[in-house]
DNA sequence: TTAAACCCTAAACTATGGTTCATAGCAAGC
DNA sequence: GCTTGCTATGAACCATAGTTTAGGGTTTAA
């Protein structure tokens, strides 16, 4: 037997505050979801399907208008394959961005960090202070170290 | 012969705007530059080794508050190495799982470009459509595909 | 049958990370 | 000396993504 969700249960199963999902529907990211005779949300297992992607471009740095305009997409029916298509490559290339900038600013995160843990840590910093301390001193600037 | 620089040849090299650096300094995550008699900031090399490390901060989600924190540490010398390495090894940890969620959402965004780009994409979304629309029919639900 | 738990909307409020504007002081070239 | 361009500050403004509040219906279980 098919069974439905209210609203809660939605969002406990997606981690999700039931504002949010309030705010999603008003934002037009959630024209699937139907009502009953009170008023109330009710969610089906296929609404389910959809709020998973929405949360998947959400994860992924899309702001909520092309999330919005994804959705439309989708309800349009097969005439827009094409076009889903175009936007998602286009969101992968972010993310595929978005995973370099994270990838290379990790390196030098975790070369601080072998900075600070080495043996030598105080001694490194040290050179590094009195590094920025001569160049201040030859600029005659304040020394940023009081 | 060392060089100073102006905040516009700063805003440039970090392709940053202007208004940026002066809300920056204004968040205080910039006090180790100096200004001259006219009130002008004035850059020397190594504070663009500070603001490489803002940057990177911020380029991986650090919320400028904490990166504050860490420059207020940097400021206060070797006595807080341990308080930095903290802070870099839970920046560390959050970077790390952002990298986990865009690689998993990742991969259902590839799946889906796949399914538009597959030959018989019509015929699956048809599909898709189809079980959306049984399963709301048979719920008593609205047909989301108008 | 009534309290507790749940749901609704609209509107106001919050947090974050800036950007823009108004006004004005400095600097460089002609 | 004057215009153009760079810089400064403070305050107002903006966009994004929610959260909270107020006021009011609904459902359920004892």
């Amino acid at each position: 037997m098919k069974k439905t969700y209210s609203i809660k249960e939605v969002a406990d199963y997606f981690h999700l505050p039931i504002s949010t999902i309030h705010y999603y529907d008003k934002k037009g990211l959630l024209p699937f979801v139907s009502k009953n005779e009170a008023g109330y949300r009710v969610f089906s297992e296929s609404d389910f399907g959809f709020i998973k992607t929405i949360c998947c471009l959400k994860n992924t740095g899309m702001p909520i208008k092309d999330i919005r305009t994804y959705i439309d997409l989708c309800m349009q029916g097969t005439a827009s394959i094409q076009q889903r298509r175009e936007l998602l490559q286009q969101h992968k290339k972010n993310v595929l961005k978005q995973q370099q900038v994270l990838h290379d600013n990790l390196k030098e995160i975790t070369t601080k960090i072998q900075r600070y843990a080495s043996e030598d840590s105080v001694n490194i910093i040290k050179g590094q202070i009195k590094f920025v301390q001569d160049e201040k001193k030859i600029l005659n600037l304040e020394d940023p170290f009081k």
